[in-house]
DNA sequence: GTCCTTCCTCAAGTAAGGTTTAGGTCAAGG
DNA sequence: CCTTGACCTAAACCTTACTTGAGGAAGGAC
C-alpha cells in the first residue's frame, strides 16, 4: 500500500494523518504555493521530511492568527533549494513573537478602554473611546468601513445641515 | 432632501454618514437582524436613535473581534420593545471585558511557548508545544482540522507499519 | 412637467480557506 | 483478471461579511 513511508518519500496520506491536515487542504496548500512536492512517474505527489515541517509551520502560524498570504511570505524567506535549518525556523519565530506582542498591545488598550466604558455607558460615536477610529493599531479586522479612502467624518463635514449633535444614551 | 432628521425617524443615508457604515451594510445588517428600522409610506427605513446606537455597538463589537452571530446573540439579550438602558449596555461590556481577557490569555500562553521554542528550532509535531493540540483554549481560528472528531492521533494508532518516528529538525 | 437625489429590491460578485463531488488512474492482493 | 484502496484533476460549493449592478420608484427643486 501507499501508506507507508518509501524509498524516497511520504504519500500525501501518510503526510495528512501526521500532520493532522486533511489530504484536501494539502492539495490546496500546494495550489498556494505553501508546499511543492515532487512526482512520481505516476503523477502521485511525493513529500519530504521538508515539507511536513513547512506544513507544520503553516498550522503553527495559523493558530497564531496569520493568514495564507502571510505565512507564503514568512516561508518565502527560507533559502530556496536547500533544507531549513534551526536557525531559519528561529528567525520566523522571533517575527511571529513581535506580531503576537503586537496583537496583544492592541487588545490591552482595547480592554483598558472597555474598562472606562463600563460604566458610563454612552456608546456614543463622538465621545466611545473604543469607537475612535484614530488608533488605527487596535484594529482587529477590517470592517464594513468605505474602502477607497473616502472617510465618512470627512464626507460629513461636507454636507450642510445634518451635523449631529451628540448621541450618547444619556440624553 | 431626505438627508435631515425628519419629524419622527432619520433616513438610511443619515444613519450611514452617521455610523460611517456604508447604505449596503446597513441594509445587509437588516438583512441579519441586527436592526429592524420601520418603514414610511414610500417604503423607505426610517431610523431611531436607538437604532443608531445598535450601530454602533455593532461597529465596536466588531472591533472587538466578534462576529456578527455572536453580536446579534448578544443583541438579542436586550429586552424587546424598550429603549435599551445604561445598564443594559453595561452588561453586554462586561461580556465582551471577559472575552477580551480570555483571548488575551490565550495569546500569552501561546507567547510563553514560542518564547520556549525560539532556539530550539524543533517544529516537532511530537514535542513543538506551540502545535500541542491539548490545549484547546489557545485556539484563535478553526484552521483546516478533521472536523468531524476524527482525530488523527487516533486514527494513526490504528494503522499498522507507518508509526513515524519524531519529527525535530535535529534527526 | 421634468430633473436630480435618495431611496428601494433582487441577484450576483468578492475574498479567504477550504470541502465536496464527479470521473478517472495505478499498483497490489485474491 | 478483477477488485480495492490510495491517489489524481477540475470544478462546484460552503461560510462570513459585505459590495456592486441592474432596473425602478418617490419626492422636493426649478
Amino acid at each position: 500500500m501507499g501508506l507507508s513511508k518509501n524509498a524516497r518519500g511520504l504519500p500525501i496520506g501518510w503526510v495528512a494523518e501526521r500532520t493532522g491536515l486533511s489530504v484536501s487542504a494539502i492539495r490546496f496548500y500546494e495550489e498556494e504555493g505553501l508546499v511543492s512536492p515532487g512526482r512520481d512517474r505516476g503523477g502521485r505527489r511525493v513529500f519530504q521530511r521538508a515539507d511536513v515541517r513547512r506544513l507544520s509551520f503553516v498550522l503553527i502560524a495559523q493558530r497564531l492568527g496569520f493568514g495564507l498570504a502571510e505565512i507564503r511570505a514568512a516561508l518565502d524567506a527560507l533559502p530556496e533549494g536547500r533544507t531549513p535549518t534551526r536557525d531559519d525556523w528561529t528567525r520566523l519565530a522571533e517575527g511571529f513573537r513581535a506580531r503576537i506582542d503586537a496583537r496583544m498591545a492592541g487588545l490591552a488598550a482595547l480592554r483598558d478602554k472597555l474598562d472606562g466604558c463600563i460604566g458610563c455607558g454612552c456608546l456614543s460615536l463622538d465621545r466611545c473611546a473604543i469607537y475612535n477610529p484614530e488608533d488605527t493599531a487596535a484594529r482587529l479586522g477590517e470592517g464594513p468601513r468605505y474602502v477607497m479612502g473616502d472617510s465618512p467624518r470627512a464626507a460629513r463635514d461636507k454636507g450642510g445641515q445634518g451635523q449631529p449633535e451628540g448621541e450618547g444614551l444619556d440624553e
